[in-house]
DNA sequence: TTGACAAGTAAACAAGCGTCTACTAACTCT
DNA sequence: AGAGTTAGTAGACGCTTGTTTACTTGTCAA
């Protein structure tokens, strides 16, 4: 057993990510987590404090979204209609994203992720917008993003067929642009 | 003490679908549920069996989003935008819908809303569309309601300015048109 | 080589959960 | 009026949870 705090203690952060992305919040145990990073329960508490700090340690890192969001602002609405498409079709999703969709309940945890969906999305697409109330039009963008996160939460992934893929695509293309436009 | 069967297992029943509600599936104990409805736990368990079961019979009761839905197809858009507008900017809400919104992780609950959306929400808007597909554009609407709900959940009501209320409601009027049209 | 510090472990803690069992008390029917 | 049925109750059961404590073991500087 090598004995490596660092390595030790980013395993956990990997498995409560993908964990939490999996699964939820609340069905996630810190045993799980432990044992799936291959660690001790108790290293999880000592290096992390408690489940929520974790948690919000986990939602942090390994967010891609934002890139998807920075970059041309005329061509947002295309990336963002591809990466709700690609997302609803297959059975890849992006961990931050999953995240929040499957998000706990408890007004801690809600807290946390408001937070995070406020900086992350809403903030960082309203700063590419023109005209008057940018952040009301950026929160409709996130009720299309999140929205989509419950759907393949309940639907289960492959929900759309695949000879529907590019239509789908452009519906949402469409629809992102009445969100964005001023 | 009246003694009532059905009278105490209404009680139950409705303090159930509040609470679920209010404050999602995991964070509902049975004894909250019972001492809402001012009852013994152990009557919670006899009339309904298990937690997911009276999770499943609340489900059932009290929807009124089959209303909206139903009714003159060409208006549908607009009755769906004007119910999400009001949703977003005011505290009042749907008890089914947040209970959709605020759902449990775990895979049985899971299954359940899966089944009550897919059946109450989709189902019934893909009948009213012409053309092919009609279930995967029925679906897109699904994701703008269900958006809807997690952004309230996560922002909380008043979200919407009061000056941009109709302003947004437009918007989801056209963007509900996108998803609803052949 | 040794001793101190830090990484890792095992086990227990207290609290909360859903559920069940044994009991009491109210209502109904003959 | 009394027996039987059934609504309602109290309490415990077994389990799981997040967290902590006391301990062991590996590592590295002196």
């Amino acid at each position: 057993m090598t004995r490596d705090r660092e390595a030790t203690s980013r395993r956990i952060l990997e498995a409560a990510r993908d964990l939490f992305a999996e699964h939820g919040y609340d069905q996630v145990t810190m045993r799980m987590i432990a044992s799936e990073a291959g660690a001790n329960v108790a290293l999880v508490n000592r290096y992390f404090g408690t489940k929520a700090a974790l948690f919000a340690e986990a939602l942090a890192t390994g967010s891609t979204i934002e890139a998807v969001i920075a970059g041309d602002p005329a061509g947002l609405a295309s990336r963002l209609a591809h990466r709700l498409a690609v997302r609803l079709q297959s059975g890849v999703t992006e961990p931050v994203t999953r995240m929040v969709d499957r998000a706990g309940t408890s007004p801690e945890i809600r807290a946390i992720l408001h937070a995070h969906v406020e900086a992350t999305v809403v903030k960082r697409i309203a700063a590419q917008l023109e005209g008057p109330r940018p952040e009301q039009r950026a929160l409709l963008a996130a009720t299309m993003i999140l929205g989509t996160g419950s759907v393949r939460r309940l639907f289960g992934p492959g929900v759309i067929e695949e000879v529907a893929v590019e239509e789908v695509e452009e519906r949402l293309r469409e629809m992102f642009a009445i969100c964005l436009r001023p």
